[in-house]
DNA sequence: AGTTAATTCTACTAAATTAGTATAGTTTTA
DNA sequence: TAAAACTATACTAATTTAGTAGAATTAACT
């Protein structure tokens, strides 16, 4: 299940994509609309802005801005700064790989094997599918 | 990520299922060779036996054994047991759907647009897995 | 120019949940 | 009687979610 940061992170991405233009959004606007705690909020985008996805203005009128066209924003990148690995196992993940201490041999673990082929395809997905194509 | 109970439980699953014969295995044979805590692992045959997958033979030479052809085992099921919703949101889940607190309309929810996409997906080669499929 | 209000940013804390492990026994059966 | 599954519970650690307090920055107003 994904966790609240990652379904409240892409609400987010999804609230300004929509807006007409691209003029900085504050965080309580789109706290009170998504029904979103204020802080927690706060933090989620403060990531993203510092994984490049928005870009932030300080101050009064300030707020917050996606700094890329929708289309040009991949789900799979979203997905990995928010919720981590796209695999369900480390020994199945290409960015966050990890060797399991339990397993003597990967090559006949079948859970990596099944693992691996739904990792392929969450992955196709995600990487086919931009904030363009889920927000309109 | 997957749960280690999970995976510990394919792992078991897999290992009874490569056995020649379907006489009962212990638990500490299988925690011993797939160095799992073998406390732990006993819950997780114990749930797999509550939930049909397993038979238990109490006593001396007892153990725990499949009480089904490893081709009729259904990896989508044991996921179920094991891990819980295949869908990544209680939005998008068919065997757990619960609605979301915080969205006033799901119609229009890209979250759970995308991760409908993303369960339909992994439903589908869950589903197309048994036992038998992954383990040999 | 200086003050004020609005806003992001930073750091710390805390509550709640979950995962994983450990302990101590009871019951069943060869 | 010994070997095994079964039951219950309690503990620890990690993670997630959220809250508190204040610093830094900027725009607008006087």
């Amino acid at each position: 299940m994904l966790s609240k940061k990652t379904k409240y992170g892409i609400k987010a991405l999804t609230y300004l994509a929509r807006r007409e233009n691209n003029e900085p959004v504050q965080i309580a606007e789109i706290a009170k609309s998504e029904h979103i705690s204020i802080k927690f909020l706060e933090s989620i985008l403060l990531l993203l802005r510092n994984s490049g996805f928005l870009g932030a203005k300080k101050g009064k009128g300030g707020g917050y801005y996606l700094i890329k066209e929708p289309k040009d924003i991949s789900m799979a990148k979203v997905y990995r700064i928010l919720e981590g690995p796209i695999a369900l196992l480390p020994c199945a993940s290409h960015n966050f790989y990890e060797k399991c201490d339990d397993c003597d041999d990967e090559a006949t673990c079948a859970a990596r094997r099944l693992m691996t082929e739904v990792r392929d395809n969450t992955l196709k997905i995600l990487e086919s599918n931009s904030l363009a194509d889920i927000a309109f």
